[in-house]
DNA sequence: CAAAAGTATGCAAATTCATGCAAAATCCCT
DNA sequence: AGGGATTTTGCATGAATTTGCATACTTTTG
């Protein structure tokens, strides 16, 4: 069995189960623990997993909500955050979606902005209903417990109804080849019907997620208006994605 | 279990519970109290949670200036919240309201109920949202920002197809003539869909809002099926309310 | 103040980990 | 296809971490 195939399964046994023990693994893939643990040292370097004593943790199971934890990458996200509010414009219909990144850009919303912003995040909706000017509508449905989003077909019906000027959204994987990609698919769902239900789409990202694929694709990059990420748009991480004509880069 | 699991689940109880004893965590993770008080030191190093002598409590809570959490009157409520709690059977379909009282009901489910619980609060929501056995289906529509619950003919519009068995509501005025009374024209909207909706109806209220009523009419006191406070049943506050044959006093 | 409850510390057993090394597998180039 | 370079794997060793228990100490409570 070759390694990368191993930490697939290490993945989506993680996705799956939120944590795994290096016993447990060693015994599904039938190798020695040794190599389990180098396995999962390597996804800890990539960032993809929490390596810990006796296993490793998903990252993303710390709630975003708790109390004072601190956001990864904060800088970034707020560059990303300025400049994507310099989309908004008056009385706009947006249409924005969950995760740390999007909530900065809740957040920074200047209090004179009067827009409609919908969403399928409850916590995105509290922190919008903050600002005075804002108009804020939840698209309800079944709680995705890792996500904090709403999903489910009610919730992609919901967005079949509307045509928002822009849409914001997150992303867990992006590159040229492979589009658009996340690992979640009841998520996936979501975003697919809030890209095609909108005029504009906006991406918002960490330059550390650029050229990672994710297991689900969501769409090709060529739907993607706007990508915006914290470094200069002139970037030369950003050059391959500079020769595709759609995204402009912000 | 993996150290850090035990910590997520503690950090889990405190943010539930405001406060854990050494004693409970022991029993519910199954570990030693010594292991349970060098989690709690090891949380309390990293400036998560506030180690007291007996178990730990939440950072927030112990400062009640900064943070949400400044709850008025909130010994009454949790004995409300306990008394409520006591009406979730396995597998209900349970429509909840928001509010402060509502929030603590919220965070006091006990972690082994299995249950749907619907909601028009975001608040509301992402705290079920921690259960591991709830399911959470959030509402939606247009965000009221003074109640921070979702009104509107959406919302009235999905109550409608809808069938709980139980539906849990907070009031701001109570009294036997005037009945339920609220002073927000859209909020009263929904509460009276959500009555209308529901099998059985139960009213949390702290003895203060007895006998108050507001400008806008919700429903006769004879719509309720119970009347839970944080008084003894036989308190002579209540016994008006006892004559009416419908309200069950809890 | 005295009993009860909770705590700190040291210690030993069990488990897990890092490292070096040699065998095996895989890759790569002709 | 063949052979050398590279990567990967399993094992051995000693080190580190984690856990429960015993003991002595401190805090809380009535």
């Amino acid at each position: 069995m070759l390694k990368e195939e191993r930490h697939k399964i290490i993945l989506r046994e993680i996705n799956l189960h939120n944590k795994v023990l290096s016993n447990d693994l060693s015994e599904l893939l039938v190798v020695s623990e040794d190599t389990i643990r180098r396995d999962l040292n390597e996804l800890d370097e990539q960032g993809l997993v929490l390596k810990v004593h006796g296993g490793a943790m998903s990252k993303t199971f710390h709630y975003p909500f708790n109390g004072q934890n601190q956001v990864y990458a904060l800088e970034a996200k707020q560059i990303i955050a300025d400049k994507t509010i310099a989309l908004f414009k008056k009385d706009m219909l947006i249409l924005i979606e969950g995760g740390t990144t999007i909530m900065e850009i809740a957040k920074k919303i200047p209090d004179d902005l009067q827009a409609t912003f919908l969403t399928v995040s409850p916590q995105v909706a509290l922190t919008l209903a903050e600002h005075e000017n804002i108009d804020v509508i939840t698209i309800g449905g079944r709680l995705a417990k890792n996500a904090n989003i709403h999903t489910g077909a009610s919730v992609i019906n919901e967005l079949s109804n509307i045509r928002p000027d822009l849409c914001i959204i997150g992303t867990n994987g992006i590159s040229v080849q492979g589009g658009l990609t996340d690992s979640d698919w009841e998520v996936v769902q979501v975003i697919k019907a809030m890209i095609h239900a909108s005029r504009k789409v906006a991406v918002v990202s960490i330059a550390e997620k650029f050229n990672t694929v994710q297991k689900i694709k969501i769409s090709d990059i060529t739907a993607v208006d706007y990508l915006i990420t914290e470094l200069p748009p002139d970037s030369s991480v950003l050059s391959s994605y500079n020769q595709k004509v759609k995204p402009m880069l912000l």
